[in-house]
DNA sequence: AACCATTGCAACCGCAACATC
DNA sequence: AGATGTTGCGGTTGCAATGGT
């Protein structure tokens, strides 16, 4: 049991994943009462998370407009042009790409684009000479000079990284699930 | 069928900025 | 003006799912 026991009323705080019913309070909560202090949020709806877990998960889950399935092509390269530009700013990319949060394109970045950067500079550095590259490898850090057109973009354009097949099937369960979610909440609250 | 390695994502943590008292 | 609380952000971790041997 992970809980801090504190002298007084700090009871336990939960942590880890959050379970359909914590989730189903959460929603109930916002749509009686909207969002507000997230502490206070959490309290009196009765979770007993954190305000910012209480927050985190709804910005980054349950909230209604949050799109989920596979990152399009487009969207890619939205978002390495974004991050050319701004660098690891996670929200501003995300208010570019709507439905989607910043947690969610910050993992994409990091599992799927920065590794196949990684691949890309390694066969880079072995088909040319190292000198003649130095300079324009991604890895001199994203600072806001670097242009979205440098080699590393160009091959990752000509190579979609992102198999679209899947896209619906995510799609649709995501949507699925929530539907439930927002359904039943739709009973419950008034 | 069982085991191990890899992948992808949800969630947590720490910190800084901002707001309020 | 300083203290305290809250929010937002970016980095990191833990773990379930999946694939390979």
């Amino acid at each position: 049991m992970d809980k801090k026991t504190c002298n007084s009323q700090e009871v336990d705080v939960r942590k880890g994943p959050w379970t359909t019913e914590e989730d189903l309070i959460l929603i109930n909560y916002i749509a009686n009462h909207g969002e507000g202090v997230w502490n206070t949020l959490a309290r009196s709806a009765g979770l007993k998370r954190t305000g910012k877990s209480c927050r985190l998960r709804w910005l980054n889950y349950l909230r209604p407009d949050v799109r989920r399935g596979n990152i399009t092509p487009e969207e890619q390269l939205l978002i390495m042009e974004l991050h050319a530009r701004w660098g690891n700013r996670w929200s501003k990319i995300a208010r570019h790409l709507p439905g989607r949060t910043d947690n969610e394109i910050k993992n994409y970045w990091r599992t799927r684009i920065q590794k196949k950067i990684k691949q890309a500079e390694t066969f880079t550095n072995q088909n040319f000479d190292a000198t003649q590259n130095a300079g324009t490898s991604y890895s001199s850090g994203p600072s806001d000079g670097v242009q979205p057109c440098s080699p590393m973009y160009m091959n990752n354009n000509t190579d979609p990284m992102v198999t679209p097949m899947s896209a619906e099937s995510s799609e649709s369960f995501w949507s699925m699930s929530m539907e439930d979610l927002w359904s039943s909440h739709l009973f419950s609250a008034d």
